[in-house]
RNA sequence: GCGGGAGUAGUUCAGCUGGUUAGAACGCAGCCCUGUCACGGCUGAGGUCGCGGGUUCAAAUCCCGUCUCUCGCGCCA
């Protein structure tokens, strides 16, 4: 007999009646009646009840095991007794009558229940992380993940895709993040950055012939966390030479499609995905519509721009009107079928958009074919009719309107589209769509953007994207009205990918960067080796690089990425299990030729806490 | 850096219009129980109420400060 174990504790059934079987795994759960005792034991693939009456002398000894104690037993399976079984095993038909029980390893008493999701807070569940990933729903995840991993594998693998490893201390990317530095002791006062993404890499890899590249790669940036953000992640990062954007489209559709419909009742409930092509949009659209380059199709609100109704001269609102008159817009959102809630839900909404630093959400109510609501006397019926044709407004609706400088107009209607959508839904008017995954690619984003603070115009995305109209674009057009071969996949509201076609020329690569103020000798020092090999001949070539933590994220229907790593760093970026960061000792320091210039404690507390 | 929420037993929470000894569930220790699978029953241990200060005869509760976690903004694709 094996030294540990002759089936997993998934695995038994009625086959298997009569069989003297071994199994090793932990103590889920006990639960003693006096004269008989019941163990679950519980391993990656199942739990198994295991019993042991007071005929056997073991029964007082396994009595005073604790629960998550890994130990090993010996015994005969049989059938349960009539009317015992339970559906909810696969080993439920059956149990193990124990006859020999060895201890592996006891636990101690345990910070937190194992075999119960009681809510356990993250600190304590990422401190032991090792017990909370013994739980069902992250034994769950991990496999997801896994299987994700796998899956996406497979499929660039069929397309011909061959997979790299690059670099992890390398120079700085383009990607205007923060850089993780890591000192060298070799060059005193030089630092390798770890790669934001393996930009510069896979392009290179296409300058040197392999034409189709793919790797998951593990990607870090120094930036504050969110829900959907860590510092390191992995992004499914996939370059092809001599493609357009529609192929790059055509390439990764399928494998998203496929992986997400393969994995798409993960949650037990079958979700729909898009079906391809997904639908493109433009980002000047996206902004327009959603006020979001990453709009979540699932809200069936759009955004429409009213400017010129506000500027009718016999409209008299001036609170619009005079923000028009300096450069503003006024944008309308259609809530179709809210006319009839009371006045506390759009008190309520107006409220949020002064938490969000509005002077509030204006609105009007179309009853009877006329304007109602407090701003609906400034808008007599010639222009509530050019408002109802232009928000497509029905009786029974209200119009929200939202008016500021265009760029924060659309990101307010932006919010918005989403918050009406959530109080429709509270109110039970059900408006946003369940059980999708809603696909669409943004693109043509603008090459350039203005800085809000500097006003100097820079790069809005990846410096090394293709303008449109290629050099003869940045040598005659304002640069401000360029566009990118530049692309986003989004999904739900997340930003799943951003990619594009890349330029693949020196001389546009040196115009480019001088329009966004970036002299010849720091683009040669910054990125001369990538600059050096488009001059030896450089295939056009374009990618796109997908967020692998979130693809996995939204199929686990888990709301942060915490949830689907098996180790992971908390919201302020710490270790908690292991302890990192940590300080380095003197003499590490040394060696590095490094002194720190720390800044003053507020209060001791705060590091005193960490080391008790 | 800014804003919202949270911090009470090992864990999850209740208590918060100030007023006896700060409660419950799970866990833990002991006892009882032969068919449970969220087993059940009895007993018990376990608390600097995040920390510091203030108001008060009296503070978990009110006020001020501070720390930590979390969500968001800024930042970042």
């Amino acid at each position: 007999m094996h030294t540990y174990r002759t089936h997993t504790c998934g695995q038994l059934d009625k086959s298997h009646i009569d069989e003297t079987v071994k199994l090793s795994g932990w103590v889920h759960k006990k639960r003693d009646h006096g004269g008989v005792l019941f163990i679950d034991l519980r391993d990656t693939y199942g739990l198994t009840q295991c019993v042991v009456d007071e005929e056997s002398p073991l029964i007082n000894e396994i009595d005073k095991w604790r629960n998550e104690s890994v130990i090993t037993i010996i015994g005969k399976v049989r059938a349960r007794a009539e009317g015992t079984d339970n559906d909810k095993l696969s080993t439920g038909a059956i149990e193990v009558y124990i006859s020999e029980a060895e201890m592996q390893s006891e636990a101690d008493i345990l910070p937190f229940q194992v075999a119960e999701d009681d809510g356990t807070g993250e600190d304590h569940r990422l401190k032991y992380r090792y017990l909370d990933l013994r739980r069902e729903k992250m034994q769950k995840n991990i496999r997801l993940r896994n299987n994700v991993i796998r899956s996406i594998r497979e499929r660039m693998y069929e397309q011909d895709f061959q997979e790299f490893q690059t670099p992890i201390m390398g120079a700085s990317s383009p990607e205007g993040a923060r850089d993780y530095l890591v000192p060298s002791r070799l060059h005193p006062g030089k630092f390798y950055a770890l790669p934001q993404a393996p930009q510069q890499f896979k392009q290179l890899l296409m300058m040197s012939g392999f034409d189709k590249y793919f790797q998951i790669a593990p990607c870090f940036r120094d930036e504050d966390g969110r829900a959907d953000r860590l510092a390191e992640f992995y992004q499914l990062d996939v370059e092809m030479s001599f493609v357009t954007q529609d192929e790059v489209f055509a390439t990764l559709e399928p494998v998203l499609y496929n992986t997400f419909a393969q994995f798409s009742d993960f949650t037990g409930e079958k979700r729909t995905v898009t079906e391809t092509p997904f639908p493109r949009i433009t980002y000047k659209d996206a902004m327009l519509k959603y006020g979001s380059d990453k709009p979540d199709l699932r809200n069936p609100l759009e955004i429409v721009d009213v400017t010129s109704v506000f500027e009718r001269d016999d409209v008299e609102f001036n609170a619009f009107k005079n923000v028009i008159k300096k450069g503003g817009v006024v944008r309308a959102i259609r809530a179709p079928g809210v006319g009839e809630q009371p006045r506390s839900f759009f008190d309520k909404l107006n409220s949020w958009a002064q938490s969000e630093g509005a002077p509030g959400l204006g609105y009007i109510i179309i009853e009877s074919g006329a304007g109602k609501g407090p701003i609906a006397k400034f808008v007599p019926e010639a222009a509530t009719d050019e408002l109802k044709k232009a928000a497509a407004l029905e009786d029974g609706d209200a119009v929200f309107f939202i008016c500021d400088l265009e760029r924060k107009a659309a990101k307010m209607a932006g919010m918005a589209r989403d918050k009406i959508c959530d109080a429709m839904d509270e109110t039970g008017i059900k408006t946003r769509e369940t059980g999708c995954y809603k696909f669409c690619w943004i693109v043509d984003y603008p090459m350039y953007d203005l800085d809000e603070h500097t006003a100097k115009i820079d790069f809005s995305h990846n410096p090394f994207s293709m303008p449109q109209g290629g050099l003869k674009a940045l040598n005659t057009k304002d640069p401000l009205d360029i566009l990118a071969d530049q692309y986003d996949c989004v999904c739900n509201g997340f930003e799943l990918a951003s990619g594009a076609i890349r330029n693949h020329k020196p001389e546009i690569m040196e115009k480019a960067f001088g329009i966004a103020g970036y002299s010849l000798e720091v683009l040669e020092e910054k990125f001369g080796g990538m600059l050096n090999a488009m001059r030896y001949g450089a295939p056009p070539h374009g990618g796109i690089a997908y967020g692998i933590d979130r693809i996995v994220m939204i199929l686990a229907d888990e709301p942060n990425l915490r949830e689907i790593y098996a180790f992971v760093m908390n919201g302020q970026y710490e270790d908690l299990m292991m302890g990192a960061p940590s300080e380095p000792n003197a003499e590490q320091l040394k060696e590095l030729h490094l002194k720190l210039n720390l800044p003053k404690p507020k209060t001791e507390s705060n590091e005193e806490k960490k080391r008790a």
